[in-house]
DNA sequence: TCGTTTTTTCTATGACTGTAGAGAATAGCG
DNA sequence: CGCTATTCTCTACAGTCATAGAAAAAACGA
């Protein structure tokens, strides 16, 4: 018998590979020798894995969802209402490196999602998923009282899905004005605004 | 003498066919072949106006800004604070088909500015520009006692900012749950966060 | 009507792309 | 050591693109 290699696991190599081309050269960039030889291949080495270029995008971007979903899952354990949250946007906004190269991973994104339907969808289930998060959320403020906004729920998540979903743009375009520190802060004075002047956000572990 | 064309008025066509192209057919479709036959010409009869396909596309995403821009000072002319804000965020968000159109169109101008230095110049500076009008309308409020938040003008200045940039791929991606009026009462929500529960929105004149 | 100058068409070119598939290289097993 | 199934390399191909530039067309003044 010859040699094995794991399909799954090579998968995950390539698609780490057209995400590191991606947000270090662009989607221009991200072709298919390109990401053949960083991920230390020749050109037609990925066709056994991927057959074609659209199925590692969209399995590239679906994992990038994952990942942020993962985070997530991880930051609000324990936590409701206000808390959870905060550290449910946390995890989207891009407060360090590699949230940064997820912005850029997902701006080109949203490119290829406005002609291609497969995306567009993809897109539209993980972001009502998190809407629903929000909305949830929202309701265990509201019964905690940490929430006395008139305001009603729905625009409110919609607040903080544009919010994040800006801060992607705002973050990668506009640096000097959208740190993370910034953007963070941003966050807390938005909660701040909900809260009704009270909300005083938890100590936060720096970086 | 011959025939006479006017240069300015012949790139401003161009550009026109360039941004019917992508709005319909996205950045992919928006080949020289396809923008010169939309604009009624033959593929190299572009070049004269637009000696690259460069030039060309930094000419269009820069009306797109001045169409903006000129819109917004139109919807302010007179108004001041809070009122005057309130109108400059609805010139950006896309409330009607044709700012929905501008978004598809800003949405592939990010992904060229991530790796286009010359583009995410252009781009910081109109976001900048944008920044400091939303700050003096801030200062005005404050002035006017219109605004009783205790959260920053700069952060609420960025909360707009990533609103409307947000509002760009919501309102293209998510239609369902982002709708002119849905987007349209998530600002008027955010206004009545910061004036502390009391402002109201002007009558809104439909559509 | 003719001639000149601008404008436009049309064809060619070279670069780059995704994909295909034959062959070589490789690694585990007998 | 040798066999074989798997993995990988390499070359080739068909298509598309931006761009260039020669030639044709058009329009205005005389």
């Amino acid at each position: 018998m010859p040699k094995i290699v794991d399909h799954d696991q090579r998968r995950m190599e390539l698609v780490n590979a057209t995400w590191r081309i991606i947000a270090r050269h662009g989607m221009e960039g991200a072709t298919m020798r390109e990401i053949a030889t960083e991920a230390g291949f020749a050109n037609g080495a990925l066709k056994p894995y991927f057959p074609t270029k659209d199925d590692l995008l969209a399995f590239a971007f679906g994992h990038v969802f994952n990942q942020t979903n993962a985070r997530m899952a991880a930051a609000t354990r324990g936590l409701s209402g206000l808390g959870a949250l905060r550290a449910f946007c946390r995890e989207i906004l891009p407060l360090d490196e590699n949230r940064i190269n997820e912005a850029r991973i997902v701006i080109p994104f949203w490119q290829k999602a406005l002609t291609d339907e497969s995306k567009a969808r993809l897109h539209d289930d993980a972001m009502e998923q998190w809407r629903t998060h929000l909305l949830q959320q929202l309701h265990e403020a509201r019964e905690a009282g940490e929430l006395r906004a008139e305001v009603g729920d729905e625009d409110i998540a919609g607040h903080l899905m544009n919010l994040v979903l800006g801060a992607q743009i705002t973050a990668v375009l506009s640096p000097a004005h959208y740190s993370p520190d910034q953007l963070s802060a941003q966050l807390d004075g938005y909660l701040q605004l909900l809260a009704g002047g009270t909300f005083s956000s938890p100590a936060v572990e720096k970086k």
